[in-house]
DNA sequence: TTGTACGCGTTATCAT
DNA sequence: ATGATAACGCGTACAA
């Protein structure tokens, strides 16, 4: 009797009464299975549809062991580079028939790690994700290694070997040409806030603004180089102390735009001139370097990119059944590009 | 024999082998069902940590018709207002124990359909969906609420009755304030570029907007009213249509930022001096109105504070094991509140 | 306080 | 091409 069934839902055994067939049957219908008659496979889409079934995934994963759900870790959505990636890897999946479950870290190591174990236990099939500044300990993503589990890590990466594809900017390169185009500009005391040494991104940054500063010779004022949290905050007190104490420098690259829009605005306040006295480039092209004025020269990262390699390997590392390894050796690298503005013109 | 046995993960059995003791009391320890001997326990979380046991959700939630993970649907990430909603839901969420499903629609009705049957098929607890502006027939959301689930609209929500809980913003007001703003600050002759009217935003925003000309009995111009999708090129399109004939608005009002920012890089092009020639004001306190410049005035709808409100709703309609009932008869409303800025100074 | 036994909805294996 | 049956890991009513 279905009186008083609360929460009544139609399963396979529905279709299967009502078509009296077996739900092995209904099962193999419903999944493509080659040895399913036309018609039969017909009558079951039909009244699948009739009586409003819905596939349970938690049945169906149980069983299968496989979630056809993708976990994805990243500090915070609200990331203008991080938000493109997004935004691209949940499309992309899902045209793949995959569905995304994201979490925010909020650059919080413990978190961080709560997350892993929650993305676990539901036993999503791959692991995206892109640390914390601080997270130096890899040891809560090995659950997912051990299990055979693809892991890929983006953006933030580990330095250290880690049985896991990497997916990362040519961070060298994007510090390298931004400081190259400040020197070709004409600056000669040229500044770097810069984030974390923890992290690869502003480790291949540091190295690739010393780079360019070698190569044409210019000293580097040990003042001058922060290392810092990358927010308006670090780097308005940052600015504050190049400038209060004789003359200041006249080149800026900032690891991030929230860093260089914070230098901007400074600047504007005490009366310094940029791009005249003062050139600045940021990192990553957020749209509001577009929008200040004077519009910012910054270093392109091309986020969607980045989420299309992203899913291209997940879904590679995924439909290796034939026991393939679950992760690629070499690092996947996304080309940048220095978009040029206003903030370091040179009329 | 374990030997090839791959994939192999503990389960609540093997710690009860390991233990000399039931599954059933594993079970029972971890889930601090109150029968439990405190040693007995103790013995159990050591044994999980030891063996690094993770609980299966799928399992657990087939079993109990819970999965403790909530989904949600919206248009973008990447819009400030979302980004921030987003990131307060997850984390309030967090702290009751329940994972989140973030999913994009990008602004399309039959994306957020097809959402919307994947999150039923996840068989989440509940669902918040911030809908599209075209969505005028919610029936995919029926599922949800036939089957016991909360269903939590907010920022655009059904304008019909339905058996949902709404969490909406006090746009009239919003529209209203702004608009009585630029009266105040002289502005005579008011342009309004709004959103489409299938969505509640834009009527709501509408209404305010009349009523705050009709107050001061100043005229609608209906050449310079536009219901239009509220992007950059056609707030330039807009712009174009109202200053190449004849005099233009000295006053607008934009129902977003982009809008407005366009607006404003439009005024800047041809000369138009903004605050003085034409005042603009926005809606949504994207942060990049206060980087662009002049700074923008705009509507601030506390992103943060929905996000909680809308947490707190599911918790309570979800601890509501009373079969008390799946949703909230009143829309609970969140204020909003105009800051000023250059844009429509006086000066 | 703990154990026994069953079922949640689906899919895989074997049989027909 | 289809059916019967077992199993995935867990939670719970009932028994002990």
């Amino acid at each position: 009797m279905a009186v008083g069934k609360k929460n009544y839902q139609n399963t396979i055994l529905d279709i299967a009464e009502a078509l009296k067939l077996s739900p092995a049957t209904i099962s193999r219908a419903l999944n493509n299975h080659p040895y399913v008659k036309e018609k039969t496979r017909n009558d079951v889409v039909e009244m699948a549809a009739k009586l409003g079934y819905r596939r349970n995934l938690m049945a169906s994963g149980l069983r299968s062991n496989r979630t056809h759900t993708i976990g994805l870790i990243i500090p915070r959505v609200s990331m203008f580079f991080h938000a493109e990636v997004i935004t691209t890897i949940q499309n992309d999946l899902h045209k793949h028939g995959y569905s995304l479950i994201i979490c925010q870290s909020n650059d919080s190591v413990s978190m961080e790690r709560e997350l892993a174990e929650t993305l676990y236990s539901s036993r999503v099939d791959a692991l995206i994700a892109a640390c914390t500044l601080q997270t130096v300990d890899f040891s809560h993503f090995d659950k997912f290694v051990e299990h055979g589990n693809p892991v890929i890590f983006y953006d933030r990466v580990p330095v250290e070997d880690y049985k896991a594809t990497l997916i990362k900017g040519d961070d060298f390169k994007g510090a390298y040409l931004a400081t190259s185009h400040l020197i070709a500009a004409g600056c000669k005391r040229i500044a770097h806030i810069s984030g974390p040494l923890t992290s690869n991104l502003y480790q291949d940054r540091a190295a690739g603004f010393l780079k360019a500063m070698e190569e044409h010779q210019l000293p580097v004022n040990p003042d001058w180089v922060f290392h810092q949290e990358l927010t308006q905050g670090n780097a308005l007190f940052a600015m504050q102390k190049m400038f209060t104490t004789g003359a200041g420098p006249d080149g800026l690259f900032a690891d991030n735009d929230t860093s260089a829009i914070a230098a901007i605005e400074y600047a504007k306040e005490k009366g310094i001139i940029v791009p005249d006295a003062l050139k600045v480039a940021g990192y990553s092209n957020d749209p509001r370097t577009a929008i200040i004025t004077p519009a910012i020269t910054s270093v392109e990262q091309f986020p969607s990119l980045v989420g299309r390699r992203i899913v291209e390997t997940v879904v590679e590392l995924l439909s290796n059944d034939a026991e393939g390894p679950t992760y690629k050796i070499e690092p996947v690298m996304i080309p940048v590009e220095l978009i040029v503005r206003k903030s370091t013109s040179t009329n």
